[in-house]
DNA sequence: TCCTAAGCGAGACGGTACGTCTTGTCTTCCA
DNA sequence: TGGAAGACAAGACGTACCGTCTCGCTTAGGA
């Protein structure tokens, strides 16, 4: 028995590589609402036909490249079992090595709709960690959003700013701020 | 020397007013970038091309608006010298007042605009109010998004959420998590 | 010797026809140009590419298809020798028994294409049977194509119309007027 | 009181007429569906969007324009009230002198949209032109499409093939051979 | 009976045109 | 002198066809 799936056609393999490609390209040169469909095409080699028979649009695309980036962070978060936020190592790490990515997705020239998927993934691996807060004023999800949006707002920060800090720094601060506002409520 | 140094003859007042309002009232009904400038001067009764004799596009109009949310948050600062980050209650209740609006700056319909301005106006907020830190490897600037991070994804998370939640429970949240938070760092 | 020299592969046959058929149906049922070869495949049951391993375009299928009715015209036209502008009547009968094919042809829904190469064919069987003009002012080919757009005309108008009036009818007026025309200039 | 009857906006006539021209230069150049509103809108230096502003495809182009022809031959017909089909001379004249026009019109070239338009156009000054028939086998509208179609494809035949005959010969030969038709059944 | 060349479907692909929408500039007229 | 109205060029959008192509499956017809 063969691998071949399903016959995916080698030729969509590439046409749909060579978009995701081309649209990362382009995030990391302007602004998210600058990019048109055609640009992407151009830059792929890509009729811009063929572009819509696999996407309804630049947004379903970057999603779609959205799914990889989801798969990487949960398997990264497999090996960290033992620690509360152990997938944080291994995201700040990750952001660090693919910095030109990351400043596109998160940055200033990014869009609304990538930052907001990426709120919420980051809102679920945390609500996973954590366990419902003693005090019963405080909402258990007002902890999840807390913690996602300080988390999230300290990597924009630190990718979109070039700070010279480095991962260990980042997740330093991070650690230092974040364990005792959980112990303060947990 | 008489008042109108510069005349700024009522109508015009007029239709700057008709505009803002406008644009308000479709943000609270649909998603920013489904607004056109058509859209907003119908809504308004004013020409398209009057629109254009006063903003460069829909963005600026926002931002003129946006200056005024930033001289009424400055005011309330002013208040409640006596305490660290004393602005949030101030912020908190008026986002409360006003969630139809806050929803529609910061929510899911919301645009990256609207936001990001959010965001630097909060940083700069909370950047007065804090110290350096001790620990030489956290940057102050590290803290300080830590911190509006927390903040504004919490207000949102809030508003956005239509939760049940008072004033008096963010609020709370915040603090309790907050100042444990800075403790550690600062 | 045997049969199939070029062994057409009965599969071919149907295939063929079933694209003929699927065009003439269609045809009865929406405008020319309106009808995309997708639209013919569908109802043939016949993959697109397989459509282009046979034809051109579809106005190659369509004058395959008029070939048919050439041959079948020219028939007719044997059996009446002995009369000038004989196969008129033949010709009356089979668009008068064919009515909704004919109306595809000629009538308003109709193609450029079809009614020239229509226009074509008739005016060549009126050259075949007209002498030369005896005034040199009238050139012969003059004759053919009035004799030819007068014959034309009359018929696609008794289909189009959906007139009550009968071949005989038709004939008649074709008769009866063309007759003197002729005998003026002949 | 002044000229301007409703403001026409000098510029918009400008921007018509730039159309009509274009599309009738590229009608003498090539066939009528491989003529792009693209095509017209550069020839006349006008943006794609303003010509559907104005119009609602190229067809509805073509036929704004038809109605001068229109008006023109009904002027025509207006000095020749003497006689039977007196009109003919008028549009046997304009359609030598326009020639180009006329063969972009009629010609192979054309669509079916215009010689469909013109032939409702010329059977309307037909019938207008012939009494009752006295054989009532015969319908009225039946003598009318036999003669606008004899005349039609007469004229047709002798633009497009670039015959030499004049329009003398022309009208001559259509008046030799429609009146004793006429005879026939009047 | 096998096997080999064809006919065939499915559908990816680049391309072109469509008609719609929005943008920002501009001109013209009205109050 | 504003502002309203709206013409205009530009260009992106998503859809529809086109004609070409590659891929496997099937299915005869000749070995």
């Amino acid at each position: 028995m063969t691998a071949g799936t399903s016959a995916p056609d080698r030729r969509v393999r590439r046409t749909l590589d060579a978009l995701r490609a081309a649209l990362v390209a382009l995030m990391t040169e302007k602004d998210w609402d600058e990019i048109s469909v055609q640009d992407i095409c151009d830059r792929a080699n890509v009729g811009r036909s063929t572009f819509y028979t696999h996407f309804d649009d630049k947004g379903a695309l970057l999603l779609a490249g959205f799914e990889d980036l989801r798969r990487q962070l949960r398997a990264h978060r497999g090996k960290e079992r033992g620690q509360r936020l152990g997938w944080a190592r291994g995201l700040i790490d990750h952001a660090y090595e693919q910095r030109d990515l990351f400043r596109a997705l998160l940055g200033k020239r990014s869009g609304h709709l990538v930052t907001r998927r990426f709120r919420r993934l980051i809102a679920e691996l945390i609500k996973q960690d954590l366990a419902r807060p003693r005090d019963e004023r405080i909402h258990a999800d007002a902890v999840v959003h807390y913690v996602a949006g300080a988390f999230l707002e300290l990597l924009t920060w630190w990718i979109d700013a070039r700070s010279p800090l480095g991962p260990d720094d980042i997740e330093h601060t991070f650690r230092r701020m974040t364990e005792p506002a959980l112990a303060a409520v947990l």
